[in-house]
Order: structure tokens, then C-alpha cells, then sequence
RNA sequence: GUGGGCGUAGCUCAGCUGGUUAGAGUGUUGGAUUGUGGAUCCAAAGGUCGUGGGUUCGAGCCCCACCUCCCACCCCA
């Protein structure tokens, strides 16, 4: 039988645990440093609660579980997918954590106080056509803060995300944008029906140019009049201030452009009174498709790696209002994990003294000795010393060729002299040094080295 | 969902204009070496050449279909 696992799905080895964790436990501390208290919720949600905000993109990556038992009763199989869809499957893999968070927040909402700050690093599934950067199963690390319209809060998502890729040892650049600059675009050229197409159509500006830009609005249902309309948007260029300022022109009269102009002076000039290692711009193309932002967007792209973005995120002001809860905004961001890893490969970035199996192997003579072999073990696992005997009296050339593998710290040689006069002889595998000890001495050594 | 590329040993790959018994490196196992690893040498095991069909006297190689993985678009972490 030829084994596999599903398309877009992975294993990871022990070093690549090591090195995943190291990213996990980097993003955490970043985020218990800011106060967030961590959270989990289900694998599958009902379908319901996923459905319908994403965009109808979404809702086609979604993974739908078909339901146990008589299902196909009653259900007229000649109708498109789409309608059947519904019938048979309840339930489904969540797509992200914020929807199912937005859930949380209104099913739990009498034992949280608000503003409630909640992480929480959860694998997510998406059933898109697996590619570079791109997988069907992957983890996202969110950090969330809702029931607060403060911009202290995009401020300290700025902040967390300057933090970790500065840990992580990665050159990032930080886009931010507006929805309401967006919507204010739309509405500026009267067509605020076609906001999502518009977004979708500016945000290639910067990989397929104008032109092509234009021709794409066109498709998209746009007029020549409309797309002209545009022109002072695509026009605007300078430092952040002289397109913030170009904006307030372009959107006199214009409530929303304008609400979202101050919102990003005010977040601008907040970023400008902290210290802040990494890029931060303004990004007028930036769109991001999850149709649930209302407020800023962000988005962050690694320097020197061609891959999507690795960190990305927004406000959303009615997202528990759609499960019943109106008026509660919130703002958060989500790591993409897995694409972090694949960066910090690329460029070389991982420490390389993570992960080791064993600190010392005591090597297997056989069952005179095992008595107080396993003694000693348990001693030095007292004192925190990761230890491992091996489990068969094998050849010695094997039991030190596997802890070599291994990459095991020190052997541990307890023989019949070592036995009788109560010491241990323990030799460094890397120096090659070796000497004979007490326990005690040894257990010193060892947590020394 | 659309388009392009790949598929030969566990892994990385070679295999001539189609020719008889499909190779290498690496890894695995055993030995040279009975209380000492990384090096070297010897030996062994390991393949329905992605799957199915076709062309041919003859197919790993040519043709068709399907599958997989990779890449790009789309979308996004």
C-alpha cells in the first residue's frame, strides 16, 4: 500500500517542530507582553456561522462536513452544488479565527469583560489549490482586541507586529490603509456598489500597472467617466502626510473618505511617538478581500522573500452583530506561521541550537548494570536533565552511532567499575572529552554544558 | 476554478535518435572493529520506471486519458 496525506496537508519532524515552535513561543511572549489572554475554540463550526463572510470566495474554500447518518433523506440531489451543499453538510472546518472569535465573544459575552484582549494559535483550513506559501492546513497566531473603537489599539498591533519580526530576525514592511478611504473612493466616483470590485482592482496596481488596472475596473462594470473620476486617487504620490493631505482635497463633502483620512492621521502621527524598527507606510492600493473590515487594514510582506503577505489584518465594526451582539468593534491581526517559517528558512534565520532529544544517553551494557543505569537516569531527570537510555544491550558502535545521530549532548558509560565505586563516566560528544564522576558532578557538568 | 511544468530505489537524480539483464550518489542493514560515534573499505537488501490504455518486432523513452506534486493566475496567512 502506497501512504500519502491529503493534498496541501504536511508532517513535520522533530527539527521542524523545533524550529515551528520557536516561531509559536516568539509570537506568544509578544503577545502575553501585551496583555492578551489566550483562548481556543472548536476545529468545526456550524456552517452557518462560517458562511457568508468571507465573500463568495470564502465560502467556496470553505471545507463542508458532510453530516453522519441518513443525510441524503429528502434531499433533491438534481439541484446545483451550492443548494445541496447546505442540506447535507451542518457543519465545517473553520477558515480563520476571527469569525469563530466574533462568535465566541457573543456566546460567552456574560463572562468576559470588555474590551476583552484574547490570543489564540489554532490551525486553520482553506481548500485552495496548494502552492508556494499556500497550504490547506496552516496555523495563524491572531491577536484580537474588541469592544474598544480606541486607534491605541491599531497603535499596539503596530507595536506587536515590529516586535515579533524583530525577534524573529526578519525585515518587514507594515501597509496600512483604510476601508472608509476605500468606501470613500466608491463613493467619490459614484459607484459605492462596486467598492469590493474597486478595492480588488487597485490592489494590483503595484503588480499588473495602471493601464491594466483601468482595464480591469472597465470589466468590472465600471465607466470610462468612473474610472477618470479615479485619477486624482492614482495621482496622489509624496510622503504619507502629502497623501493624507491630497485626500482631504479630493474628499470634501465626502463623510466617509474623510472619517477615514483622520483615522489614519491620527494612527500615523500615535506610530510617530513610539520607536518602531520596522517599515510602516501608507498604502492607498492595499485592499485585502475578507469583506469584513470596516476600518484600518494592515498587511505585512517579509523584504528579500517573494511570498503573500505574512501577517495581515483590520477593523471590523459589525462582526458580532451579525451573531446577534450590534455595536461592538474590534481590531486584530493574524501570523501566518507556516509562511513565517518558510521566510525565516529561506533567509537562514533560525537559531541553530534549537531542539535536542537528549542532553545525555546512558549506554546499555546490560542487565547487571540496568539497575543503576536507571537510578542515575531518574537522578538526572530530577535535576531537568532530558535523559534517555537506550533501550538494548546492542553493539556499542550502534548505541554511539545513534547518539551521535541523535546529536546527544554526553554519553554516559556506567559499567561494572563505574558501578562499584558509585561514579559515571560521561563523555562530551562534541569535544570528545570524557571523564569519570560522581553523580553528583556529572549531573553539574552536564547542566553546565 | 484557469494556465504551465514534473513524475525512474526511502531521498537526490542519470538513463543516448525507442534495442535485449534499469544505474549512480546518499540513506538503510550487516561486517572489517567483543567498553567508545563522526572517517575509510567490503557486502547485502531495496524498482509493477505515477496509473490505465495505445503505437511498435521491441517502450523508462513516442501518443492519448487520468492521477499526483510543483509553479503562476485567482484569492490569501
Amino acid at each position: 500500500m502506497k501512504c500519502s496525506i491529503p493534498k496541501g496537508t504536511r508532517d513535520f519532524l522533530p527539527v521542524e517542530m523545533a524550529r515551528r515552535n520557536y516561531i509559536f513561543d516568539t509570537i506568544r511572549d509578544v503577545f502575553k507582553t501585551f496583555a492578551f489572554e489566550p483562548i481556543e475554540t472548536p476545529s468545526i463550526e456550524n456552517l452557518s456561522t462560517l458562511m457568508g463572510k468571507y465573500g463568495e470566495e470564502g465560502d467556496k474554500l470553505l471545507f463542508k462536513v458532510l453530516n453522519s447518518g441518513n443525510f441524503m433523506d429528502g434531499v433533491d440531489f438534481s439541484q446545483e452544488y451550492n443548494k445541496v451543499a447546505p442540506k447535507i453538510c451542518d457543519r465545517g472546518l473553520r477558515y480563520d479565527l476571527t469569525v469563530p472569535f466574533a462568535r465566541f465573544v457573543v456566546q460567552h459575552r456574560d463572562q468576559i469583560a470588555l474590551p476583552f484582549r484574547r490570543y489564540q494559535l489554532q490551525p486553520v483550513w482553506r481548500a485552495d489549490r496548494p502552492q508556494k506559501g499556500r497550504y490547506r492546513e496552516f496555523y495563524q497566531c491572531d491577536a484580537d482586541m474588541i469592544g474598544s473603537r480606541s486607534l491605541l489599539n491599531e497603535l499596539e498591533l503596530v507595536q506587536m507586529i515590529d516586535a515579533v519580526f524583530n525577534k524573529l530576525g526578519i525585515g518587514v514592511t507594515v501597509k496600512i490603509n483604510n476601508r472608509k478611504v476605500l468606501s470613500g473612493i466608491a463613493t467619490m466616483v459614484g459607484a459605492p456598489d462596486k467598492l469590493i470590485d474597486i478595492t480588488v482592482a487597485i490592489d494590483k496596481l503595484d503588480k499588473i500597472g495602471l493601464d491594466n488596472v483601468k482595464g480591469e475596473l472597465r470589466e468590472r462594470g465600471l465607466s470610462d467617466g468612473q474610472i477618470l473620476a479615479l485619477d486624482p486617487v492614482f495621482n496622489l504620490s509624496g510622503s504619507t502626510n502629502d497623501k493624507l493631505a491630497g485626500l482631504r482635497n479630493i474628499f470634501t463633502n465626502n463623510a466617509d473618505g474623510l472619517a477615514g483620512v483622520e483615522e489614519l492621521e491620527t494612527l500615523f502621527s500615535l506610530i510617530n511617538t513610539v520607536s518602531v524598527d520596522c517599515n510602516v507606510e501608507l498604502d492607498l492600493t492595499l485592499a485585502r478581500g475578507l469583506n469584513y473590515y470596516t476600518g484600518a487594514i494592515f498587511e505585512v510582506k517579509a523584504h528579500d522573500v517573494s511570498i503573500g503577505s505574512i501577517c495581515g489584518g483590520g477593523r471590523y465594526d459589525n462582526l458580532t452583530g451579525i451573531f446577534g451582539m450590534p455595536d461592538v468593534s474590534g481590531v486584530g491581526i493574524s501570523f501566518g506561521a507556516d509562511r513565517i517559517y518558510d521566510v525565516m528558512t529561506e533567509l537562514n534565520k533560525f537559531p541553530d541550537n534549537l531542539g535536542q532529544a537528549a542532553q545525555v544517553m546512558f549506554i546499555n551494557f546490560g542487565n547487571n548494570e540496568l539497575p543503576y543505569v536507571i537510578k542515575c537516569a531518574a537522578q538526572m531527570r530530577d535535576h531537568g536533565i532530558s535523559s534517555l537510555v537506550y533501550p538494548d544491550a546492542a553493539k556499542m558502535k550502534k548505541q554511539m552511532d545513534y547518539a551521535n545521530k541523535k546529536g546527544v549532548a554526553f554519553v554516559a558509560f556506567i559499567g561494572e567499575n563505574e558501578m562499584n565505586q558509585n561514579n559515571i563516566t560521561i563523555k562530551n560528544m562534541s569535544s570528545g572529552q570524557q571523564s569519570t564522576l560522581s553523580i553528583p558532578e556529572a549531573i553539574a557538568t552536564i547542566q553546565k554544558a
